[in-house]
DNA sequence: GTTTGGCACTCCACTGTGCTGACTGCTAAA
DNA sequence: TTTAGCAGTCAGCACAGTGGAGTGCCAAAC
């Protein structure tokens, strides 16, 4: 991508107040509008010429010859990365986000489609959360239960909260005690350690020490497998009707294909981890990131923006909130929005979090 | 409401086509489409006759003086109870549905989402489940969990699985051996029992034969209020983007009071569970209902149709699966699938239990 | 009595036309 | 470099005209 020319500041002037105005209307934005409600001291003349040249560099595009401008991704890009002002909640949004979360369950998939729920509402647009990793929790005990004499349950806690439980049918008799035996085994060795770094040959060796069969050896490693991953992504989305009130979308077959995408979580979830992996490694505090029409990747949604940001929960657990929306969208509000609901999800997370 | 004349033979004979010419063309069905492409014996000018008739009897609409017939609630009525052939699935259908629930999660709220799924995807309509009341499930187990002096963690498993976890901090040191007993002495006094059997008076008799603190009573009386309700109904809903191609949804304005609705799942469930109390009690098998149009109540679904099939678990618990579409929906087909995926999402659920 | 062909009538859906208004680019003067 | 003025473009709208699908009714046929 070649470097855009640099915008002097009339010309930055005018490109901010063509997407402030666009957000706000979903209207193309004439030269004439422009100087009729904004005080720009130039005349709608000498507007028309800024335009025209900001659409030579790409930052306009005209739907049709005698319309008003558009911006483009780049127009967009260079609004959101340079001229935007930051914007701040209202107390009433502050105060719901808030509320939300002083009684908010403790269960992490609850909290996480309450979120969505709380985001989606706010924001007026769709809201998206994916919930950590659970690799990166950390363990806390696990039970084997001695249900009858050829059944028995096994819960793994984790610092998230339970992350598992299996029922096991055994092929011969089970006694209390070697269940009990096996679970303050594994207990000692592996209490406070995180998920992702308990190997497998360490759970067998656990197994050995007090001499369980081969069978419940195999039910030990299952279980922790089974607590440690999910086999569809961890997400919750909220609020796709929202997008019906977006003139934009008011094609079917455009909104057709984006809820397509929507109810299928997988390409979600690509979508959207992307931002996972270089936020867990950096330090500091989490960005905001925002990605606009055809940055997005796929087709479908070339004429929508994401706002993903980060949140954090204990020491490494890493998961995201993002609102799906219209290009068009307020970007700053939306910013703000996603930026303290990450902050309050991360804080209660903490708060409920087994120690 | 004033018994219909009866309907002679060729009238009910044209009804039923018209009826299930319009499921098929989403179009106004015309005397010379009729005589056309179906055999009837006899002219337009015949058919033209006793359309006229079956209008002034409430069976059909007409949308404009020159414009066919449309069936009105009266006649889809008519069409499901009295004129309709009885469908029974094909064998691609019944296939994925059995190979949907082979390998299924044994996790109930998973079940019940991926069944909505799988019944969205054959119906090529929304799909709705309900989870049966947990207090229908039986108890079979709770495990007080010492954790530290003074933070301990309660599992309650049921018939179902795990109902309820929850970690107290207690205001004084517990004890592991104290937990224990307790969990002993619960377990053997309310094993098998179903839950909604259990009284407090009883929880607190139990906890006093132990001598356990006033604090620990009302911990066991709150892990037992969680386990058998949730504050939101237990509810799946899946495939809402498939009624965009419903011709009949073109209208962004219907669509959207149509999705709100389903988004407010509280309206949803109340719709649905409207089945659930009258197939608890009655013997034998579980029936599927149709609720067509302005039987279903909103004002918002007076264009559509609900399909509703119970399936049971254990000896009490009952659950709803639930098909919503256009009323233009192919009845038979969909009464089929909802039937035989209720019974294999029963006898699943009856494989899974704990025992 | 029932059925049928014929006919006049109705009304939606579509098409083409012309008009209006918003906006542009360009040019020449300030 | 800015501005006023002007001609040109094009979407959107209202309007009238047309075609066609379908009806209701009536008189003749069965």
């Amino acid at each position: 991508m070649i470097d855009k020319p640099e915008l002097d500041k009339r010309k930055a002037f005018i490109l901010a107040t063509v997407v402030y105005e666009y957000i706000n209307t979903a209207e193309p934005v004439g030269s004439g509008t422009l100087a009729q409600k904004y005080n720009l001291g130039v005349s709608s003349a000498t507007i028309r010429n800024e335009m025209a040249e900001l659409e030579a560099g790409g930052y306009l595009v005209q739907p049709h010859t005698s319309a008003g401008r558009v911006p483009s991704d780049a127009g967009y890009r260079t609004y959101v990365d340079r001229l935007m002002t930051p914007e701040s909640l209202t107390k009433d949004d502050s105060r719901r986000i808030r509320g939300q979360f002083r009684d908010a369950s403790r269960e992490l998939t609850d909290v996480i489609e309450q979120t969505t729920r709380l985001l989606s509402g706010l924001s007026g647009n769709l809201a998206i959360a994916i919930a950590p990793s659970r690799d990166t929790h950390a363990f806390k005990h696990v039970q084997l239960l001695w249900l009858s004499a050829r059944t028995s349950l096994a819960v793994v806690v984790t610092s998230a909260g339970v992350a598992a439980q299996r029922v096991f049918e055994w092929q011969s008799d089970v006694d209390a005690d070697t269940l009990t035996r096996l679970s303050n085994a594994l207990n000692s060795r592996l209490g406070g350690r995180i998920m992702e770094d308990v190997s497998p040959a360490e759970l067998e060796g656990t197994c050995d020490e007090i001499g369980a069969t081969r069978e419940m050896r195999d039910a030990v490693r299952a279980i922790f497998a089974q607590s440690r991953q999910t086999e569809e992504p961890d997400l919750a989305a909220s609020g796709a009707q929202n997008l019906l009130d977006q003139p934009e979308f008011h094609d079917l077959r455009k909104l057709r294909a984006i809820l397509r995408i929507v109810e299928e979580q997988r390409t979600l979830y690509d979508l959207i981890a992307d931002e996972l992996a270089p936020d867990a490694q950096r330090p500091g505090p989490s960005q905001p990131h925002v990605r606009i029409g055809h940055e997005l990747g796929p087709e479908a949604l070339s004429e929508c923006s994401v706002v993903t940001m980060p949140y954090r929960f204990g020491d490494r657990g890493v998961g995201v909130l993002a609102i799906l929306g219209p290009r068009r969208m307020p970007y700053g509000r939306l910013i703000a929005l996603a930026s303290e609901t990450a902050r309050s999800l991360g804080d209660h997370l903490n708060d409920v979090e087994i120690r």
